[in-house]
RNA sequence: GGAGGGGUUCCCGAGUGGCCAAAGGGGGCAGACUGUAAAUCUGUUGGCUCAGCCUUCGAUGGUUCGAAUCCAUCUCCCUCCA
């Protein structure tokens, strides 16, 4: 059996430990239970969600036991940690929702067979709660003075903190005490961010039952430049293929910065590190063809093989050609929509593929319109059945953005 | 409940009767340079039938030739007091 720990450690995983020692020898001794939980306040799993699954995996791997907690019941709350502002509160049934769709791309990751690992909502314990019976038993646990000095309220106070979010610490903390009891689950993992909260169950389960649990933080997934990696100015990148098509995904990691590639090949890849470390050496250039590399893995990983070998070939020949549209994003138009001819502003519009003509006009001025590959002079141009050559005009945007028009069938 | 402060375009933030589609910054988009990188420089950044028109400054009504700016009501947020 392979010893985890050093793998977390030399991948880059861990954060902070609460005991390293002894986390060290457990994890090589016994076979954990361990948990991660996954706050279903958004509608699909991203990028900074994958970076726990990969931790998982590599748990599960040496023969750990994960636990996935959907914090169906703590969304209901709301974790304030990180936040500047309170977020808005989701209804019972958008959470029920985003926490089905969490599970479906969940065990792509995580062989939830046999028990070897389990998915728990943490609503089937907390929505039960009794008031009293909680402050009772969990709220005499908690120190006010002490919570308000934790990192994650800081911020916190400056901009106003309401009672509900208060008490996002006390269900985290209540629900690692629950796994405890029920399931032997010793060690509870989670971003970096989620340090405090990890904190509060294990000083929960010393003071209830009197047992040591432990707590490990993973990095949490940042840019060179310190910002959360998996987001784009557009959004989120998505693990779902319906919210960030698999070319953009694949895009995505092909373009992160020449400092991060290393970082996102040991955190979101299982090549071996000793391969890793190989292409640490590269410099300049070469470095941009281990970037091909880490956008091929992490697209396998999570749209499979098939998909991610597809997408290379699509952007491969579009950037060295530019012609190749198997992936491409396209939309058709039948003959009678075009008619005598359409505005190409007006056309590229109603596809979507520019906002509006405002701005089309403004790709046009500044040379950034291209079709089949030639540069848009002007926004006058009128489209017709003629310019539809093999039946398609292929556009582009700048130098990465394309967009296929097929003329349909004519009826 | 009382007193005060505030809600401006994607975000932050200036603007306190016309010169305001609204400074500045951030971000975005495009161009140049490149390695589909970063940094840098340049242009651009509400919509349209584009020298013009339309919609926007929390909401609604009002004053005015003219309102983001003044008045009234409402609403939300923040701070202090209780």
């Amino acid at each position: 059996m392979q010893n985890v720990f050093k793998t977390l450690e030399e991948r880059g995983f861990i954060a902070q430990l609460t005991h390293e020692e002894s986390i060290r020898k457990l994890l090589e001794r016994e076979k954990v239970t361990f948990y991660i939980g996954f706050d279903p306040t958004a509608e699909s799993l991203h990028v900074g969600h994958f970076v726990a699954m990969m931790v998982m995996s590599h748990m599960q791997k040496a023969g750990h036991r994960p636990i996935a907690i959907i914090g169906d019941g703590t969304a209901m709350v709301g974790d304030p940690t990180g936040k500047t502002d309170m977020r808005k509160m989701l209804t019972r049934e958008e959470i029920q929702k985003n926490a089905e769709g969490f599970k479906v791309q969940m065990s792509k990751f995580i062989d939830f067979h046999n028990a070897k690992a389990l998915m728990v909502n943490n609503s089937d314990w907390l929505l039960k709660l009794n008031y009293v019976e909680f402050l009772r038993n969990t709220g005499v646990h908690f120190s006010v003075n002490k919570m308000l000095t934790a990192d994650c309220f800081k911020t916190r106070l400056e901009k106003g903190l309401s009672f509900i979010e208060f008490n996002y610490m006390l269900m985290q903390s209540y629900d690692f005490l629950k796994l405890y009891q029920e399931y032997d689950c010793k060690i509870q993992l989670g971003g970096d961010d989620q340090w405090s909260n990890i904190i509060g169950g294990i000083e929960l389960i010393r003071r209830v039952e009197g047992k040591e649990s432990y707590g490990m933080t993973f990095t949490l997934l940042t840019t060179s430049e310190g910002k959360k990696m998996g987001k784009t100015e557009k959004g989120t990148v998505w693990l779902d293929a319906k919210k960030t098509t698999t070319y953009d995904f694949y895009q995505y990691w092909r373009n992160v910065m020449d400092q991060d590639v290393i970082k996102c090949l040991k955190l979101l890849t299982f090549l071996p590190i000793e391969q890793i470390k190989e292409y640490e050496k590269l410099k300049g250039e070469q470095i941009n063809n281990v970037k091909k590399i880490l956008a091929h893995e992490v697209t396998k990983l999570v749209h499979g093989k098939d998909e991610a070998d597809k997408v290379m070939k699509a952007a491969e020949a579009l950037f060295t050609k530019g012609t190749d549209d198997v992936n491409m994003p396209s939309s058709s138009i039948t003959g009678a929509e075009i008619g005598e001819g359409v505005n190409i502003l007006d056309l590229l519009v109603s596809i979507g593929f520019i906002p509006s003509k405002g701005e089309g006009r403004r790709l046009v001025r500044q040379g950034g319109l291209y079709m089949d590959d030639a540069r848009v002079s002007s926004h006058d141009i009128i489209i017709g059945v003629h310019d539809f050559k093999d039946r398609k005009i292929i556009f582009r945007k700048g130098k990465k953005k394309y967009h296929k028009i097929i003329l349909g069938d004519k009826t």
